[in-house]
Parts: structure tokens; sequence; C-alpha cells
DNA sequence: GATTATCATGTAAGCGGTAACATTCATAAC
DNA sequence: GTTATGAATGTTACCGCTTACATGATAATC
């Protein structure tokens, strides 16, 4: 508690002994003397020394840092991603900064150059489920970045990318959710929200699709509305369904692109007059803190965001590789009943 | 798009110049003649070089990089400070990163380590209301750290605190809700959230009573209870009062802690068979993304939280001083009524 | 007891920049 | 023509560490 920076050097003279040896007590190195290493402990504790990350980045190897960019913090998904990477990075002793999505912009300042100045010992990037993600620029931005640090991709990445990822199959997931209604006995069922695009063979539409045919119900192209993962995106998108269609028509079940969209359901529905979840039955995606909160209590998909975003860091950190599969988990709640 | 890390040294010698003369150019230093400079910045293109920080923060003054600590990342309003701050921070070459709470934890490892050792150029903290964080282990923490870089904190800090801050005033704000709850017509307010305790004299429960007071309004017991701010605790807290209560002397209003712990009271209320906002207004705090798509609409207060989180940024890196007051709106929407 | 292996410690060369100071050379002043 | 002046550029000593290598002192080997 004695004085602010002192360096490698004070401590070294204040306890006798050369850099060196400071510098493998502070390694923890084994071959110094139980004396000597208690020397140098005194020395360290009384100045209340901490040796430089910065140098230490400098001589090579890491500079035990880590990077994560993604769409926006206000989304939970995205909160609960980088809450998990952050605490695995700091368990390890890493440091995460969060970059903006324009660092991957190849037409502002150069594509990841804050990224690739700081000589990072990796990026997570979650990429959205949209197709400005895909567009080649970003793809290229990306492709730039690996060659100065190791990349892992969260989200629905293509299987073409070659990039080590943890990935959503939200088409295999949708499906599961379609199925998932179609035991309700619902037989009209809407998909809020996505984007139109056929660079990605794990889009929610997909699986829609899928579980569609499977069950035998037709395909009703009034049903499916693109769309952000925002609550105006699934205001809107119902709205529109249930405004273009006569009552008769109207869907029983709706699956929204994330909790947030969810919500915006929701106030379509009571702004049409509907009871949930007695007259329209609304499933969610992300399982957010406040999804049990709202009423009904949503009915959502339990992505494990906080895991996933653990296991990035696993993966840049090289103790796990490869390309896998993010596990879901259907959260029953209040939002879904058996279609009357 | 040549070659991963090239040095200075490289750039000098594909140039023909001394490394010096790069760094001239590197840091746009006017001293150098236009054919050099044209040389220089085409040796740089060519091998794509970016100058390493973690060289630059070693030759002293700056580490382009600052610090935040804040409790949870899934409650929106440390997302949008978050968002703020590193925004602010972004556009001026800092990376901002995010270490936890407990780095201020006096008994886990050292207090402020990870912080220290990383010569951060300044650290945002964001104090919850919670006595935990004004104990006097987490100011000395607090302290310590102010001696290795400078801080600047966030949320409800008693005036004795000798830091820079950007200060919420919840008491005073709290005076504001109240008085509005007042001119509705409503008489019987509960506050819901917030933890007792004599060590700020900003708390909500202080700005509670004189709003009371002021409106000549008596203080009942029943109405205030304490708890987190999370949707359970909204949960139980209104529950307490509803089911400690007969419906005569239930509130018409209540005053949540935040927006999540007032989506705790809009189920307590709806698992009562209360309507809101016809039987029970609520206003909540932070005016998330979310709060307009609950039903009703949620009435809060917009903290400008973004702003604040730009604002601290400015405040480390020397440009503002001092101690602010947050600036507060009360945003009203369909949550709360008029009393019948 | 001379040789060698072993352990503890020191020396010094980087790592990739910055910046103070030195040098060069052309132009202006005397 | 000589010298003062200053712009352009180069040299070099750090910044605070890590690490390969050197050194010295003991202990082990025969």
């Amino acid at each position: 508690m004695l004085n602010e920076k002192a360096t490698i050097y004070d401590i070294a003279s204040d306890a006798g002994v050369s850099i060196a040896t400071v510098s493998r007590v502070l390694r923890g190195e084994t071959n110094v003397s139980a004396a000597t290493r208690e020397k140098v402990q005194r020395a360290i504790d009384r100045r209340n020394y901490r040796p430089s990350v910065i140098a230490r980045g400098l001589t090579g190897k890491t500079t035990h840092s880590l990077g994560i960019i993604l769409p926006k913090l206000l989304n939970p998904h995205y909160a609960m991603i980088f809450t998990g990477a952050q605490e695995e990075a700091s368990a390890r002793g890493f440091a995460l900064s969060l970059f903006p999505r324009s660092s991957l912009d190849t037409d502002a300042y150069n594509p990841a150059t804050m990224l690739a100045e700081r000589r990072l010992d990796g990026v997570i990037v979650c990429v959205e489920y949209l197709p400005a993600d895909h567009d080649h620029k970003v793809l290229a931005a990306l492709e730039e970045l690996k060659r100065f640090m190791p990349v892992v991709l969260i989200g629905c990445v293509p299987p073409w990318y070659d990039f080590p990822a943890i990935c959503n199959n939200n088409a295999a997931m949708t499906k599961e959710i379609v199925s998932y209604l179609v035991s309700l006995g619902h037989e009209r069922i809407a998909l809020v929200g996505g984007i139109e695009g056929d660079t990605d063979p794990f889009r929610r539409d997909i699986g829609y699709m899928e579980g569609l045919r499977e069950a035998r119900l037709p395909f009703t192209d009034s049903y499916r509305v693109w769309g952000g993962g925002t609550p105006e995106s699934g205001l809107a998108g119902l709205n529109g369904i249930l405004n273009n269609l006569k009552p008769s028509f109207w869907p029983t079940a709706v699956i929204a692109l994330n909790d947030l969209v969810a919500m915006g359901c929701y106030s379509a529905a009571v702004s049409h007059g509907l009871t949930l979840p007695r007259d329209l039955s609304v499933i969610g995606c992300d399982n957010m803190v406040a999804a049990p909160y709202l009423s009904p209590p949503l009915t959502t998909v339990d992505l494990h965001q906080r895991e996933t975003g653990a296991r990035a860091v696993k993966m840049l950190l090289g103790e796990e590789s490869g390309r896998v599969d993010a596990p879901w988990d259907l959260i029953e709640r209040g939002s879904c009943a058996a279609c009357r």
C-alpha cells in the first residue's frame, strides 16, 4: 500500500537481486531458493507492485486481451453472450474489450484496424441473422481479421464459412418449435422476423417450412413476415398479418424471432382484442431475464448464451476447436396453449 | 493486404528511411517532406502495417485503453451506460474493457489487480444502490484504484465520496415521481425496491418521504418494501404488500426501483386480479427498450444512460471534471392513470 | 581431488515503438 | 565567401518486461 507505479527494477534493487530473479518469482518459476523468493515477495508486497501487462505483451506471445464484436448490447441475447465470455476471460486473467460492429466496415477506416493494432489474442464475432452480415464485404473483413488473430464466430453461420464457430441451427430449432405448436393442435402458425435470403441454410424460415411439411400443413405466404430483432419489428409484423386477414384466417400461433419481437407481438395481439394465450399462442427465443414476467409468461427457447460466450473464449484460447452447435431448450411457460 | 505483423523497421527499410521518420508520419508530424511522407505511406499500405498499441503504450503516457466495472450487463440500465461509453471511447481510438464487480473485492486476489497491471488510462465504476457498494471495503478498493488511474463513478454517489462522478439523485427524482402520482390523484403510493441504510442522502426512500410530506400524505410503513433490482424482487415486494393488507387498503400506485422491478409488479398485480392501470398505477425507472411494449406500456423515467456513459469517458479523458448530476425525464405512457 | 552435473542467480539482447538529441544540407544573412 | 538558421532526417537511449545464455557455487561421480 506504499507507492504507485514501481518497476521490476525497483523491486530488484529493494530485494537486492537481479531483475531476472524478480521475473522468476513473478512467473512462479521453481528454481528460486525459498529465501530469495521470500525477499522478493516482501519487496513486491511492500510497494504493492503489479507487473505491467503491457510490457509483458510486448515481449511477444500473448497480450492477454481478447475482443468481442456484437450488434448491440441492448439485446439481451448478446448481453448474455458477453457476460459469459467476460467471466471466462477474466477467470483466466484476460481482459475482454467490446468493439463496435463498425469495426468490420470496409468503408470506414481500414477494416479491423482497431483490433489489429491492439494485437489481441483473439476476437469473438457475433453475426446477426441478417444478410448484411453475410455480404461479401463483411466476410472479407473477417478473412482479413483472421490473418491477424484467431476469430471465433457465434450465430447462424453457414457451413461454408471457414471459421471456428458456435453455430445456432435456427432451422432445426424452428422445426422443433413448429412441431411443438402442432402438438398443441395449432394449424395456422405464423413466423415473425428474420430476413429473406438464400445465403444461409440454417435460417428459421427453412425449418419453419420443413416443420409445416412434416405436419402436412400448407404454407401460407401471409403468415410469414420478415423483420429485425426489435419489439417494433414484432409489433409491425404481427399487425401486418392481422390487418390483412379476416379474423377467421388469423393465425392461432406465432413464432417470434426472439423475445423482444415476441413482446411486440403481445402488443399487436392485445391491440386487436386478442387474449393470450387463449386466442393466440406466442413463442419467443432467447429466454431473457424478463421473459417469465410478461403476462402471460413467455414460452421461449433457452439458448444457453452464457455458456456459449464462455465456450467461445475457450475456443479462442485453443482449448476447443472446430465448429460446434449451440444447444437449445424449449422453456414452456404460459404463452402457448392448446388450440381451441 | 500483403502480410501480417510487420514492424516499424520493416516499413523503414522498405521505404529507405529511418524508423524515426516512419514514426513521424505515423503520428502525423508536419516536418516531413511530402515526397518522404508518400514513400512511407506507400510502404505502410503495401504491407498493411498497423503500429502496435502495445508498444506505444510501453513508451509511457497512455495505453489508449479504459475499463468499466458494473454489476451486471443483463440489467438494461448498465447495458445502456456501457454502450454509450463504448461508442465514445471507440470514437477516440480507445478500447473499453469490462471488468467484473469482483475486481473490487478486497478478499479475492489483490484489489484491482487486473486493472492496475493493465495500466489503464482510467476506469468507470458503476456503483449499485446497495450498501454493499458503500461499505468501507469497496470504498477502500476504490481509493486504492484511484492511486493507479483516474476513476469516475456513476450512480447514486454520496457527496462525501471524493471522486469525480455522474450522480443519480434518486431522492430528487423520486420526489418528483411522487408529486406526479399525487397530481393524478393518488394518495396511497407504494415504493418497491431499494435498500435500507443511512449511508446515502440520495436514496429513493428519502425523496419518497419528502414527496409524501409535501403532499401532506401519511407515511405508511407497509407501503415501503426493500429489495434489489430484479423482476423477482418486484414480484415478491408487491405480493407482500397486497397479501398483508385488506384490498381496501391496497395502494393505488407503486413506484418501482426500475423497469425490471416494475415488470415483477405487473405480475403481482395481475395475479391479484388487478387491472393496470385502472386498479393500480405503476411507474418504473430506466426506460429500457422493452418498456413501451409491456401492457400497459410502462410509464418510466429516462435516465439518458447512453449520454452518461459517453460523458464518463470524457471525464476520464480530462475533458470534463468534477461531480455532475445525471439528467432525468419522466416518460408518460400507459401504466399510470388518474386514481379512481 | 579433479571432473561434471545441477541449481541459483546474473547479464544482456530484444520486443516495437517514442522522443530527445545529433547530423546534414540547402538557403538566408552578413 | 563564410556563417547563422532551420527544415528534414538519422541515431540512440529508453519504456518494463521475458528469455537465452553466461557465471558461480555446490553437490554428485568415479
